[in-house]
Parts: structure tokens; sequence; C-alpha cells
DNA sequence: TATGAATGAGCATTCATTCAT
DNA sequence: GATGAATGAATGCTCATTCAT
């Protein structure tokens, strides 16, 4: 009974953290904040994660492995490679799109990441996060291949990282451009010219 | 009086902010940080910006005239559009690669400007450098189109935001996954991947 | 949850503040220098007031409402005018050396104010407190004209006014001169004069 | 002719000096200020002063000089006894009016000057300054009395005082209250008031 | 367990003063 | 002699974290 309460207070932390930290940044947001944000005391907080660091980290996993299985999901349709394909790309969207706060905090923490020489166990999540992503889709590439549904039109390994790299390129461009352009639209447009390309 | 030269100087102090930012980011960077990275002290630094901020912006409007500058060269080409589109695209990476403490500095300052409903003059900015980078790729595609060296995959529009987006995606995970992956090359076969589609 | 009588510790600050203010004057004083006079960590001081304006503001209202109760009270006597009028004129020196560092620090505080053209919510204060003196004064001038004790030598006004200019000028003087005159001695002899010279 | 040069060049420091610290008030005023008003360099003040403490003592003692001379003056008329005591006492009025932004300054640095324990040279100065204004009019009131045209109301010092006491209390009134009242007027009615109280 | 109170480490910024020319 | 450039010492204020209850 206590454990469950426990477990269900550090979400609703979590949760509330995820709008702050959205809303204002790492560095701006405070403590108090996100307490005020859950209705709590500032130093519950503390009963439940270590520092401001580790609150952020949890958050940062909470969200990561979120996202991850929304876009796993789309991959275990059972359609076949070009509609597997076409949905995962465009699940890439998707995501982004429902849990836009989270895209927002996460691109906040990989920036902060990029600051030179930083290494942390934490890269290691962020890491497997990515690496997990490209697994999905160069299955699905090499899928397609061994099929000769696809041609091989570069390294399954570097497919992969592309199609990602442009889901999350323009998801970045249409927060900053403050959503001035239809972003499903896009990326179906994206996905459709990444499999037409590919389409054997 | 002592002669100095005020434009030099603040040069050299952007030179040393940009190190220090880039390794740093913005909140951790101590004005003195800076200073003794330049040479200085801290208080001449306020002779040239008014304050923190002011440094930091004036460093990304610096950045972003450097590295808009680069990719403006670079389609001032006067080969045939394919070739153009090529160069253009493999720029977009070199300018990174040459640069990467600017892109590492800019993706920060992007990231913090990701913080929900912030409005600044100095996004205006960041608009305008987008802009120009969109009309560059759409110039040359709508060119190309006009000269039937292309076929229109995708609105001229949505196919330079692409492009883009792929650039910035690929060398984000370039620079995250501490540059485990040689991002010239995937570039390049990027680039050829992209205007293979779309060669008519 | 730690029990604080918040209003005790705000009195307690501003007790702290007075003595470090009197000592050292407002720009000297550092608000380490308060905190450390009452025993508190220098945050401490921020819970209880927005920033070192507000608590300087704060102890001069205090201070001004300390005076003025004590002066009024001497005004409550029911003795004949003449007595009134100097037993008030009396506690306009007493109050001051009773509370000889709330003059300090007043003094100190209305000197600021001069700087030409500072017009600040703090001034109406000022002048409230100066108002009321004079009320005081008027009342039992005119109270005496009534019942013809004594004679118009000039308007109540400028009667009262000139009353506490003296007061505040001979206290002025007294601690400039370092205590060198005997102030209850020399403000008990003006009270006469002013009283013989008014008394029909 | 170096040596005009130079005392004209430390008359128009202090010039620009008396404005600014009138309008600023000491502590807010920088050396800049004073610079930009007198129209030189900052580094050129230092050529004159050795810092801004001795700058500003400069022009506390070129005030006082310049007040005391202006009421010594009015006391060297022969007149009357009477007529000598309302002409010095009309003049303390007078110059503070007159240089008004010498008697903000003054009364500046004399709240200063209040502070615990603060014993300095220039106290000296100050205390001379008062010195002599009280002995200028103990003068005139023992001449009254030795020649039986005033009655000692009260011993020749403490009447000293009390007028002097009377004219800074009015002054600072004044001031305080933006000149919401006719100070020239409140003057000549108290002068009346004392020279008719003290008439034989 | 929950929390408001307390606080010191940390940092941007100001400005009197020095110095090189 | 005159001065603009350079700067370090000084300080108000913030906020993550601890603590007492």
């Amino acid at each position: 009974m206590m454990r469950v309460d426990k477990v269900e207070k550090r979400k609703k932390i979590l949760e509330g953290a995820l709008l702050v930290f959205a809303e204002k940044g790492y560095h701006k947001t405070k403590m108090v904040d996100v307490a005020h944000k859950v209705g709590i005391g500032k130093a519950t907080i503390y009963e439940y994660f270590r520092n401001k660091e580790e609150l952020f980290f949890s958050l940062i996993e909470l969200l990561e492995t979120r996202l991850l299985h929304f876009i796993e999901d789309a991959a275990r349709s059972t359609e076949d490679v070009e509609s597997r394909l076409k949905r995962v790309i465009n699940s890439l969207f998707e995501v982004y799109i429902r849990w836009e706060n989270a895209f927002r905090v996460l691109l906040m923490f990989w920036a902060e990441l990029l600051r030179k020489g930083e290494t942390r166990p934490i890269q290691e999540k962020l890491k497997d996060f990515y690496a997990n992503l490209m697994r999905l889709i160069e299955t699905i590439y090499k899928d397609g291949l061994k099929k000769r549904k696809f041609k091989e039109v570069m390294p399954p390994e570097q497919f992969a990282r592309s199609v990602i790299a442009m889901a999350d390129g323009l998801t970045f461009q249409w927060i900053l451009s403050n959503k001035s352009f239809d972003l499903i639209d896009s990326g179906r447009k994206c996905a459709e010219f990444i499999v037409n390309s590919v389409t054997a």
C-alpha cells in the first residue's frame, strides 16, 4: 500500500517537473516551482529524488522510455515492409507532436550534452535510446532488402540514421518556427518520399 | 591616450566567449571564465557588451552570419544544378564540422528557445537564418525543376526544409555520439541519395 | 514544521537593521552585517523583506510610527493648554533622545530624500509624519487661542512648523556636536520661551 | 599663468560636482558623471583631487565658506541691533534659498556625519562653521543686552543655537515638502517673532 | 512522511582608481 | 597636463539543499 503511494507520488512529481522544465528550461526551473506545480512542499521532492539533477535525469529516462515504447508499438504491425516503414516514420513525428513537452525537454537536455567533453552515465541512456530507434528502422529496412522489396540505396545503419535525423530535424524546425507548418503532413510527405526512393 | 582597436578587441572577446560557451554552456559560463580565456579583466568585457546576455546574443549573431556566408559561398558555384545542390548539401555538413564549436553553441541556444512561449527579438534572427538557408535550397531546386533536371517529388519549400532537417539531425547525432561515425561521408551519401531521388 | 513567529522575527531583524544602519549609514551597511547583528544567515532577511531598500523603508515606517505614537501620547494629557504645549514640545526632544538611533536613521533618510526631483511613495509617508505632527501642535495652539490663553503671534500652521523646526534643528546640532550640550535642558528652555512668548 | 589655470579648473570641477552631488547624492554620484558635467575626462579630476572623498570634502569646505561669508556680510551692517538681528536671521534663510544646491549637499553631508562614532578632521570644519555662525548671533544678542535693547530670555549661547536651529529646521521642512510654503515669508515671520520676543 | 524555515555558496555587475600614451 | 581604457574589489541577491519538527 505504502509502496504504491510512493510510486504514484514519484510519477506525479515527474509529471509536474515535465511541465515546468518544458516551460522554463532546466536552469530557470526552481525546485519550488516544481513543488508548487505538483501541489507539495519543496522538501518533499527530496524524499523522492536526491537532487535537481536526479529529478531531471529521471524525467529524461521516463520520457525516452515512453517515446520508445510508442514507436516500438508502431513497428509491431504485421503489414508489409513498406507500410511498416511508413508507419514507423510517421510515428516518429506523431510521438513528438503527442508529447510535445517531452520533445522540448529532451532536446534541451541533448543540447546540454553537447558541451565539449561532457561524459556521464546519463549519456549512455541517450545512446541506448538512439541505438534502439536505429535498430528498429534498420531491421525493417534489412527485412525489406531480404524480401527484395527495397533496394540498397545506402547501408542500413546509414539509412536508419538518416531517417531519424530527418524526423528530429523537422520537428526541431517545427517547434522553433512556432509550429508554422503542418508537421504531420510534412512528415507524411517525407515518409512517402523516403519509402518511394528505397522501394525496388 | 591608449589607442585600442575596439572592433578587434570585441572580436577577440567573442572568440574567447565562443570557446567557453561551447565548453560549459551558457549558464555554467562565468564572465570571469571568458575574461580569463581572453586574457583580460572581467570588467573589460562590460566595456564592450552591456551584460552576459548581450555577449551571448552578439556571439549568436556572429555565428549565424559566419555560417550563412560559408553556405552562400558554396551556392555561388556556376556548375549545373545537380552539382550545385550536392555542393550546398555538403556544405551544410562541412560548416558544422569546420565550426564545430559554433554548432554546439547555436544548438544550445536554439534549444533554449524551445521554452514554451519564449518570444524575443533574437528569435527573429534565427528565423532569418533559417529563411535564408531555405531560400538558397529552394532556389536551386526550383531552378532544377525549370530546367527539367529535377522532378517534383515534393513542394520546393518542403524539399528545402527536409534537406536542412537532415543536415541538422545528422550533425546533431554525430556530436551526441561523440563523432562515432564519419559525418562527411554520411553527409555525402545523404546528398547523393537526395540528388539521385530528385533527378529526373 | 518549524513553528516560527514570523512577526516577531521580522521585528528582530528590523531591530538589528536599526543598529547597523544607525552605525554605518544606508550605503555602507551590508546585508550580511544586518544578518550577523541579528544572528541569522543573510538569506533569511530575504524571507522577510524583498530587498535592502524594502528593509530600510520598513524600518523608516516603523520608526516614524513609533515616534509619532510617543508624541501623540504626550499630547493626550488633560492639563491646561500651556502645560500641554510645553509637554508636547518637550516630548519632541525626549523622543529623539530616547530613540537616538531612530533619529540618526530618519535624518539620514530624510537627507537622502533631498536629492533633487526624487519622488517616491515613501516620501508620502514622511509627509504624513510631518502632517500629523503639525496637526497635533496646531490643534493645541488653536485650542489655546480659542480659550484666550494664547495670543496669535503667527498663523497656527506657521507656529506649528516653527516649533517642529526648532526641535529638529536643535536635536540635529546636538548630535552633530557629539552631544556637547544638554538637549533636554535646551529643549525645556526653548519650550518655556515659546510658551511664554505666545501666552496672552 | 599655469597656476591661474589650475585654480580656475579646480573651481570648475567643484562647480560641476556641486550640481551632480545635489542631484544624485554622494553615493549615487559617479566620478564619470562629474567629469561629464564639467566636460572633461574622468581621470582629469584625479589631477586636482586625490579621490572622490577629497573632492566631496573640498566642496563642503567651499560651500561652508561661501555661506558663512554671505551671512557675515549681512551682520556687518551698522544699523541698530534689532535690525541687525533681523537681517542676520533673514540671511540664514536667504542663503539657503540662494544656494539651494549647497544646502542639499551640506545637509546630506551632515546627515552622513550622524553615523555613530564617526570622527574625522572634516567634522572640525563643520564645528567651526557652526561656531562662527553662533558667535555672530551671540555677539549681536549680547550687544543688544548691553544696550538694554534686549531682555535675557535665555543664555546668549542658547539663544544663538535656537535661532540657527529654527532656520535649519524650517529650511529642511521647506525642501522636504517640495517648497510647498513660502520660506522667505515664514523666515521673516520667525525673525519678527524672535526679535519681538527678546526686545525689552 | 511531509514540509516550511534557514542558509551559504555562487555570480553578475558596478565603479573608484590606476596607467599607458 | 589630459584622458580613455582597463580592472579588481566589493556586494546584493538567488536558489539548491538541509534541518527541525
